[in-house]
DNA sequence: TACAAACATTAGCATTGACTTATGCATCAG
DNA sequence: CTGATGCATAAGTCAATGCTAATGTTTGTA
């Protein structure tokens, strides 16, 4: 079972259209800097900061810092307590909860 | 692929402590009237109402009318766009994602 | 009919949160 | 060393939102 702070900040930093459109971005590009996050993205460069803090804290992403640029990607595991969270109370797949698990297993032990 | 504002009232409705704590009091319960889910939930009836009506207007949970009572229960594809969501962006969970909406399809065709 | 019960809705208030501008801090180029 | 670049942080503003109190609406009951 997630724990409840876990699931909040994951679901707080998703709610947003324009911090998940970011997330979005950079799972799509497997590792963007910001720079390549701010164009396109319809708000300034300290909007996209703070997004990525936002997204950092919740677990969904992770910097790498290489002279004065810092690339982003996203958390392989970042999104697995959302997973159990619903496994947990998703209400017509809980006898299907213990297949899910052994298959989550299975992949990425 | 869900749409956005799907996918967007459903993270800011489970974005909210409260309202998610209501909401899986409801998955829960199966079937629960407002005045059980008022009852232990910190809040007064009227901030669980309006509560109620982000779930619904989410398409998270579904209300049945008996003469003054108004039942609500989760609805089965609620979270189904979440999932969707999830495997459209989730590069490292595809796969496993995949196979949990083959689960659901099985459940619920 | 009149009153109570169950829930929804409205209005108002306080807080949160997303944004911009301005500034700080480190790194690269000259 | 100096200025520019890339990004983070601080401060302030405005809209969104979660809450309560009050009221509305429908249904059951005496």
């Amino acid at each position: 079972m997630p724990s409840t702070a876990s699931i909040d900040a994951i679901m707080r930093s998703l709610a947003d259209p324009t911090r998940r459109a970011v997330f979005e971005r950079i799972i799509q590009s497997g590792e963007i800097n910001v720079g390549d996050l701010v164009s396109g993205s319809g708000v300034t460069q300290s909007a996209v900061s703070q997004h990525l803090r936002s997204l950092k804290r919740a677990g969904l992403i992770a910097d790498r810092w290489q002279g004065r640029n810092v690339f982003y990607r996203a958390k392989p595991k970042g999104l697995a307590p959302l997973v159990d969270w619903m496994s947990h109370y998703g209400i017509f797949w809980r006898e299907r909860v213990a297949n899910l698990r052994t298959l989550l297993k299975e992949i990425d032990p």
